[in-house]
This record gives structure tokens, sequence and C-alpha cells, in this order.
DNA sequence: TCTGGGGTCCTAGGACCC
DNA sequence: TCTGGGGTCCTAGGACCC
């Protein structure tokens, strides 16, 4: 039997755990950059603001509801879903952490499994204070099926265990494009053919779902059926990729701006790369301007580029990056978003040297790894490179942000100011 | 003034090899 | 008169997830 136990609007419980005048009003979180509405509170969802939609299209009705808004913090929901984690790791032999707030439990041989989805619930609201949905069944498909029911039925309770209900009935009630793999593209192929329930969904056969689903759709109408094919990874797999992008606050325009804010990409893209022990063969940047003001010129480009030998040096990396955006950057272009990706990382024991360059350096190394501690330790951007910049006006926007509240002590909850 | 960021996997088709 | 079979690797595009 799996588990899948899925924290409710979660950006918005973090927030209503440490600020309680959030509770029972309507509450949205923006994206970074606070451009689109990410979470929602069930008071929000009730008023019937959709998920997604642009902040700036809200302007009316947060004004005559009276919704709180909030920015993304990811400093806090990042440390609150560790501790999430943390509880919900010793309730079951093996965890999968699928997102920052859902996780798969195995619950191989153990029985009363409804029971332990009611105390795990309850465990991890009085040690977090973050309300959880628990769904349980036989494969994660159905797990994460039944925990959308348990989420969408107060009466249950918050834990859905599908063994316990007539499945055929359950699994007509839900939209065949709420299921785990189905998108938008295939809810309209699947709705073209009739099939409109995660029911029907089952029963359609299989080699038409082979051939028009590949085998991943195939293995969705499995799962349906009760049978687990879509195995728990409880070991996190290092990136095959690493993505560094942000939108900015305000339109860019000048070379110098741009290089700056690549040089923060290419920054926290070594970070990251580091953490896991990787290395970088290529890296690519790319650049363009906001695709929604249809009546400014567009433009939009990219630039790869292969290095001699596989580094995750940054001040190397930036060398690179400077050199790359000079080459794609036109004047006269209100850019709205840069973005650094490495898409090919080799394990730094794999490092293949090379003879005609010098073999790595290992007081750079040690350089890097003290930048990292420091940044770690002391809050990010706590040590910088000068080419990242100083002023950095076209930082991304975040007028709605609460305070670092777990994870800086100059942020920390007073609970009685007087 | 105004619309996010970061990932994964599968398939088809072409180049190339023996 | 007549020209196979099997395999790998790479890339682009398309689907999905949160």
């Amino acid at each position: 039997m799996y588990a899948l136990v899925d924290c409710n609007n979660f950006y918005v419980s973090c927030e209503r755990v440490f600020d309680p005048s959030l509770k029972g009003r309507p509450v949205i979180v923006l994206s970074n950059n606070d451009g689109n509405a990410v979470a929602l509170s069930n008071e929000a969802k009730a008023l019937g603001i959709p998920f997604g939609a642009p902040y700036f299209s809200l302007a009316r009705a947060i004004g005559k509801y009276r919704i709180a808004v909030r920015s993304s913090n990811y400093s806090l929901y990042g440390d609150m879903s560790r501790r999430v984690m943390d509880v919900l790791s010793a309730c079951a032999p093996e965890m999968e952490i699928y997102s920052i707030d859902e996780a798969f439990l195995f619950l191989g041989g153990i029985s009363g499994v409804t029971g332990l989805g009611r105390a795990i619930r309850e465990q991890v609201l009085a040690w977090t204070g973050i309300p959880v949905s628990v769904g349980i069944a036989s494969s994660k498909t159905l797990a994460k099926l039944a925990s959308r029911v348990a989420k969408k039925d107060p009466a249950l309770g918050g834990v859905f265990n599908i063994a316990e209900a007539l499945t055929d009935e359950v699994l007509a009630s839900v939209r065949v494009e709420d299921v785990w793999g189905v998108g938008r593209q295939y809810k309209a192929l699947l709705n073209g053919r009739g099939i409109r329930t995660a029911l029907q969904l089952r029963d359609a056969p299989e080699r038409w779902v082979k051939k028009n689903m590949t085998i991943c759709g195939l293995r969705t109408v499995m799962e349906l059926r009760g049978i687990p094919c879509i195995p728990l990874e409880d070991t996190p797999q290092p990136k095959k990729a690493i993505v560094s992008s942000r939108s900015f606050g305000r339109p860019v325009e000048t070379l110098c701006e741009m290089q700056e804010a690549v040089a923060s990409y290419v920054t926290r893209a070594a970070e990251k790369l580091r953490a896991q022990r990787g290395l970088a063969r290529s890296m690519i940047v790319f650049i363009g301007t906001n695709p929604f003001r249809e009546s400014d010129p567009q433009y939009s480009n990219g630039i790869s580029c292969g290095f001699p030998v596989p580094l995750s040096y940054t001040p190397h990396m930036i060398r690179y990056g400077l050199r790359m955006i000079e080459r794609i950057y036109r004047p006269g272009y209100r850019y709205k978003k840069a973005g650094v990706v490495i898409p090919d990382i080799v394990p730094e024991g794999e490092r293949q040297l090379s003879l005609f360059h010098p073999p790595p350096d290992p007081a750079r190394a040690r350089l890097m790894e003290t930048v990292d501690r420091l940044n770690r330790e002391m809050g990010r951007g706590a040590v910088r490179f000068a080419a990242e910049g100083c002023g950095r006006a076209w930082s991304m926007r975040r007028s709605f942000l609460s305070p670092r509240y777990t994870t800086r002590w100059d942020e920390i909850a007073v609970v009685n100011a007087r």
C-alpha cells in the first residue's frame, strides 16, 4: 500500500502558522516577481479566483473581498517543508519526497493503514502547524487520487483509503484531467474519444492508450487498475540539468545590467552544481523580451557554449557567461527575462582531464567551498561576486514579503511585543 | 506598471557503424 | 537481374509534474 501525504494550500498554510490573523480569511500567495496567484486559501478558491491568475487582474477582487496577499517566501516554505518531511520520515519505512509539499510513503505489510493515516495527519499538524490530506491506495496514482478526494470531502476528516470505498463510484466521480499524468493535451485527446472520467480511462483499451499516450499513459491506466507500475524513488537522484532564471522586476535595456543579471544567475547555477558535486560540460544563456507586451518589439535568443574541461568554478563560469551575453544582446529592446541552463552535468568523480589544460586547482575548490558555506550559514548573498552588481535595480519584485521567521534570527516571530 | 521557475521522460527520425 | 539487418547515439519536439 502507498500513502500520499499532501499539504493543504501549502504556501498559505505556512504564512498562517506565523500570522494567525490570516486564518479564516481569503489569502493568496504570488509567484516570483509578484506575477501570478500560485497558492490560494479555500476562502479565496470559494471566491472563484483561478489558480495562476495574474496579480494585476485581481486588483478589484482584492479590494472588494479584503483578500490578503503575500509574495513567495521560499526561505520560509523550504524550511517548513523540511520540518513536515522530518515528521513523515519517522512514520514509514520508505518515503519519497515528491515535491515541496508532497511525499509518498510505502506502507508495505503495515496493518490498520487508515488509522495510521489519521495519526500521521494529527502528528504533522501538532508538530508543524500544517494541515495535510492523506490518500491511501495500492498504487501511487490511486493514492494521489485518494488524497484529492480526502481534500475535497470534509466529511472524510482529511484521510481517505480507497480500499474502504466502492472504487468504481469514486473513479467515476473524478474528472479524467484530475488524474496524475493527464494534462491539457491528453484531456483534449481523451475527451474527443468520449473518455471523461477516471473510471473510463481505467477501462480504456490498452493498445489505443499505448499508441496515443506512450508507455507513460499505459502505466497510468495500469495504476488506475490497482497494479503498481511507478516505483517509489526513495533516494533523490542528482539533477541532470540545472536552470537558473528570473523575470526582471522592471524592463532591462542596457548590456551592463544584463551582465549583472547573467552573472547572478551563473553564480546561483554554479552553487547548485557544486551542491550536488557536479561539473558543467557546457552552459546555455538565454534572454527575451516580454511576450505579453505585443506592441513592444520582440526579441529572444539563446547561445550555448561547450567548456574545454568540465568545471564548477564560479569566476570562470561568469567569464564565459559575460562573453555569451555580449554575443546575443541587441540594443533597443526592453528585456524581461534572462537565464542560464547547465544541460549536461558530469559527476565530480568522473572528471576528464585534458592534456592541454592545467589540472584542477585545489585552492580554487577550497575558495568555492568557503563561499558556499558562508552563504549557507549567513544567508544567501552574504558573499557575492562583484560582477553580480550592487544596486540590482532589475531584481524581482516582492512587495508583500513576510519575514523569514524560521531561518533568520533578526526576523523571528514576536509573540508579545509589550 | 502589470502574466513564475524548475524539472522529468518518451518518441521519431537522421546519421552513422558493422 | 540484383542491394539486409541490426544496433547506437544524438537532437528536436512534445507531453507531463509541482
